[in-house]
Parts: C-alpha cells; structure tokens; sequence
DNA sequence: TTAGTGAATGACTGAGAGTCATTTTTTTTA
DNA sequence: TAAAAAAAATGACTCTCAGTCATTCACTAA
C-alpha cells in the first residue's frame, strides 16, 4: 500500500525536475526566447512528458509563479511575527516585499507578468488558480496587519482593513516595480539626483506617517 | 514637387489604415489570439506589407501603445490647463490617469503590458523607443504640475519633484490597475464592502492632504 | 514610349507548441 | 515465475503562424 504513496512522491519529484530546468531557462534566457525542447533537454526528459506534469507552457510559468508567491508569503509571515504592534507589522511587510524584489528579481518579475495581464482563473486545474488564491492569501497577511493595528490602536482606522490592504499593496507594488525598471540606470546616471536606495524608504516613511496614531 | 509630399501623406494614410484593423482586432479578441494574415485581410492589404510598415508584430501593438499615450498626454495637459494652483493640478492629473483608464481599457491595458515587461528601447527606429520617449513626456506633465504647486506654495517641498513624480505615477498606477481588475467582481459581489468607485477619490483625498500646504 | 523607382504581393520557410500512436517500465494477477 | 494489465514515457509528427523575398504592379521622369 505504499506504492501509491512513492508514485505520488515520485511524480512531484518529476515535477520539481522540470520546474527547475525551466526556471533556469526562463530566468536566464526569457520565457519567449526559451523552447519547451530544451527544457525537455535540461530535464533529461522527452518532450511529451512535460505535457503529462503541465498544461502548456504557460501552465509552466504560472508554476514558477506559484514557487515565488510561497517564498513572498513565508517573508511576509515572517516579517509578520518579528513585531507587535499593528503598524509596526505593517511597515515590516512592505520592506519584505522589497526584499523580496531585490533578492529573487526573477520570481518578481513573473509577479509582475501576472498581475499586468488578465488571467482566466476559471479552471481550477491550472496554476494560474493556484496563484490566483496564493495571491488572495498573500494578500490576507497585510489585511491581518492592518486590521491588528487597528484594534491595537496603532492604525488609524481610516477605511476597512481589507480595503486600505488592497490600497498599501497597489501603492507599493507600483513603486516597487518603478524603482525597478529605473534602478540601474539611476544609479549609474547620478545627475538626476534620484538615489533609487533613498526613494523606498522614504516612501515607507510617508505611508508610515501617514497611517500611525499619535499615540502609537 | 508635391509628389514627395503626397507620397509621405498616403504613406501615413496606409499606416493608419494598418493601425485601425490591428487594434480593432487586438482589442477585441487579445493580441496573441489575432494573426497578421487576420491583420492584413481587415487592412485590405497583403501580410507583407505589414512589413513595409511595422518591424513585426510588437511593434505594432507598440505602435497602439503609442497612441494610448499621446491621448493620455492630452487629457494630462486639459487636466493641468484647467487649474491654477500647483496641488489642484496635481490631482487634476490623478483623476485624468483614472478617466483615461475607464474611458481606455484597451489602450490602459497597453500600458500596462509594457510597463510590467522591460522593453528594449536601444532601436530608435522602433516604437518600443518612441513609446519610452512618450513615456518620459507624460511623466515630465507630472513633474512640471508637482513643481509649480512648490512654486506657489500649495505644495509641500518634501522631496525633488521630478521623483515626487515617480511616486505619485507609481503609487497611483498601481492603485488603479488594482481596482480595474477587480472592479467587476467587487461590483457584482458587494458583501466585501468594497465599493471600487470609493476607492479611488479616497485615494485621491488621502494624498491630497498629504501634499497640500496648510495655507494653501 | 520606355526605363527606372518605389510599393505591394503572396507563396514559401523555419520555428516551435502541442499531440498521440507506440514503446518501455512497473504492478498486478494467475 | 510468466502473462496480463496499467501507468509512464517517448519522439516523430502536425499545424499554426511570424516573418521573408523573388516577383509583379503602379507610377514617374526622361
């Protein structure tokens, strides 16, 4: 009666192999530029059988999303746990999401793929589901936040959580990807006088100010 | 010796002609589920020239971008001209983002496509470049509202303009693409509270008072 | 009238995503 | 242990489609 169980393992290793060969390919060469024959190559497996573990490419990618959305959650969970008070939680959480940018760029950008395009979430087989509720989940954590600094007094309770959730999350996801797209060249192009290190701070600063009781 | 002239003229007459069918069709059934043969019998004219015309596929849905952009460019300098201190521009300009977004779903939808994707821009000859030219245009519209409110004292000098500008685009842009693709499903399932026409004038307001000067 | 130039054509090519009849491997049954 | 059944893997094949290019067509100038 173990043999069903060793199939399932052995299958999600089988998984794990293709998502690994693709993520170098994708990561390192772009998803467009990078054929399903040679992630079949680098997984030392026939072509075919990538179609056994995943829908179509896409499905592949959206995979990979999936792997990132569970690392942003874990940083998110962690950043979470380190404070007590609401706000201080809050703030915590939007510097993971830095972090989280600036350590795996890659699992971010496939974020960012995503969330410009409108998905079908409607089959429930694909991961484009799955990230859909990782999302939602994700998303969960700074509501959590945010509704604990307001019954901690640390948040003013300017909106519903959930609400000023969804506001935080969009404010900082379009910072985020603007510092992004520019930080290279701003910082080698030092005449703007833009310092891209200085601009996330300081915007933290602002929603901070912007969101702490007095008496906090 | 108008020959030249009439020349250039048809020339930009065909290039409409092929921009018209691409985004009737891109628009209405999604650029990847629309084929350039499909292009070219809409245009009445043969696949190749397309070619004549446009580098390649993305260059023409570039090309869309491009005009999305020059029409948000406009509605930012009607937006700018109808007020006279800097902070009442400046939220002008905000809400000319979120008119254009409502009013444009498509060409918003454009923008957002690229703005998530680092796009190369080395190919002056390509609308890829001019959209990134545009770009900087219509953020310079931003700037230019951001320092004449510090000019006159409506707005508070909290930080270059030019990068109060890049926040302002961020934050906003991130906001709105948040609530144009949830703004069907928070409207037909309202037991979350979230009423997505709040949203945004709340939004609106919040970063008003930010900026704006006490005196002002 | 004719040579020359620029524009347009569409059959063709190459690339690559996804399929499926066949083979190989593993498990179950007798 | 052998045969049958089930599951997994294969890769040659199909089909779609972006992009090309030798050829044709239309207009202009000599």
């Amino acid at each position: 009666m173990g043999i069903a169980e060793r199939r399932e393992r052995e299958r999600e290793l089988r998984r794990t192999t293709i998502l690994d060969a693709a993520e170098g390919l994708f990561f390192s060469n772009g998803v467009d530029q990078t054929t399903m024959d040679e992630v079949a190559d680098k997984a030392e497996l026939s072509k075919g059988t990538l179609y056994l573990y995943f829908k179509n490419k896409e499905d592949l990618y959206h995979a990979i999303h999936y792997r990132g959305l569970n690392i942003l959650k874990n940083m998110f969970l962690t950043a979470v746990g380190e404070h007590d008070a609401g706000i201080d939680k809050v703030r915590a959480v939007g510097e993971a999401y830095l972090a989280f940018s600036r350590k795996y760029p890659n699992y971010y950008g496939a974020m960012m793929y995503f969330e410009a395009n409108n998905m079908d979430f409607s089959d429930q087989a694909t991961y484009a589901f799955k990230c859909h509720e990782a999302s939602l989940g994700v998303l969960r954590i700074v509501a959590d936040a945010v509704e604990a600094g307001m019954n901690d007094g640390s948040v003013r309770p300017l909106m519903d959580p959930q609400l000023m959730a969804y506001l935080l999350w969009g404010q900082t996801s379009g910072i985020i990807l603007i510092v992004s797209k520019n930080y290279d060249h701003w910082k080698s192009d030092p005449e703007h006088g833009i310092d891209p290190d200085m601009l996330l701070p300081g915007f933290f600063d602002f929603i901070d100010k912007a969101l702490r009781t007095k008496s906090s």
